[in-house]
DNA sequence: GGCCAGGTCCAAT
DNA sequence: ATTGGACATGGC
């Protein structure tokens, strides 16, 4: 895969596509399949060098976030001492810039679910209703547009539960252009009309917001988030969601969004390789058995 | 086998 | 303006 190739500074791959914000990706090796719009592509690091088939350089760009300039989001980060391990565990995480609507549909599906069940969720979705892709030898599925989605009925059929509904009412108003309107409009307004969607409120419109329309700013409040700043900034007490967003917003302005990100990822990245990890009591129990044998 | 999930909505304070 | 429970499934 070296077809195209593009020069990548404060770029990582792997912890920007693997942080969450992005459900239509595959990995072999080192080496990235992912559909954005209707676009298969292929691409792979190397050092500071993207390679890819199936794309541009002018794709990359654009979908990679390549002109974000990282080198100042990181220094300004960077002076907020609690953010200093995040930071460090995932230096060249960006955000991307998805798809509207694909985006609004992946984060409607994420509502009380977890990002395996969201992938599952949204292939299911491509491979009934999306047209069909092909990179060389390499077969898939855009993700459905407005108007090729099923009915209510037919989502309920592939198990999306009461998201189905939601997604259904979303598709209709995405079909109406509302999320062409959105790009125009101040983030706070295109919040607000965000939320009209069934299925949108503050933390999907924020998802959406941050991670679809380049609002840097936005700052979406899940679980993960809810628990890392209750540990790290408010010494294990409660604290409401909405007063959450506001420490952010006084805390980090219009970087929030990257903050949370940088958060995001290493607290869930952390936090699953505890769990994978052998207890203390498992290593005891471990080395008990092999002394017996 | 339960608990809880990248929440949202609605009804009842 | 807040608060609690229902919502459909499935990871783990």
């Amino acid at each position: 895969m070296v077809p195209v190739s593009t020069y990548a500074p404060l770029f990582d791959l792997r912890h920007t596509l693997e942080s969450g914000q992005f459900f239509r990706w595959t990995r072999e090796g080192d080496a990235y399949t992912a559909v954005r719009g209707l676009r298969l592509f292929r691409v792979r690091q190397r050092g500071t060098t993207l390679e890819a088939q199936g794309a541009d350089a002018w794709f990359l760009q654009e979908f990679l976030s390549l002109d974000h300039d990282l080198a100042d989001v990181e220094r300004r980060l960077r002076r907020d001492r609690k953010l200093w391990e995040a930071l460090d565990f995932a230096p060249g995480l960006r955000l991307l810039r998805q798809d509207p609507w694909e985006c609004t549909a992946a984060f409607i599906l994420s509502i009380a679910s977890n990002i395996p069940r969201i992938t599952g969720n949204v292939a299911d979705l491509a491979r009934t209703w999306g047209s069909p892709l092909r990179l060389g030898g390499l077969a898939a599925h855009a993700f459905p547009r407005p108007g090729q989605i099923g009915d209510e009925a037919g989502l309920r059929r592939l198990r999306l539960g009461f998201r189905a509904k939601y997604l259904a009412q979303a598709e209709r108003l995405a079909s109406a252009g509302l999320l062409e309107e959105i790009a125009q409009l101040p983030t706070e307004e295109a919040r607000d009309a965000l939320m009209v969607v069934p299925g949108v409120a503050e933390k999907v419109a924020d998802c959406i917001l941050l991670f679809a329309y380049g609002r840097l700013e936005a700052f979406p409040v899940d679980t993960w988030i809810r628990r890392v700043l209750r540990e790290r900034f408010f010494r294990g007490r409660a604290v409401p969601d909405r007063a959450l967003r506001a420490f952010a917003t006084e805390r980090w302005g219009d970087l929030a969004g990257y903050a949370q990100q940088y958060l995001y990822h290493w607290s869930r990245s952390t936090a699953l390789a505890r769990r994978n990890a052998p207890s203390p009591a498992q290593l005891r129990g471990r080395r008990r058995c092999t002394t017996m044998y």
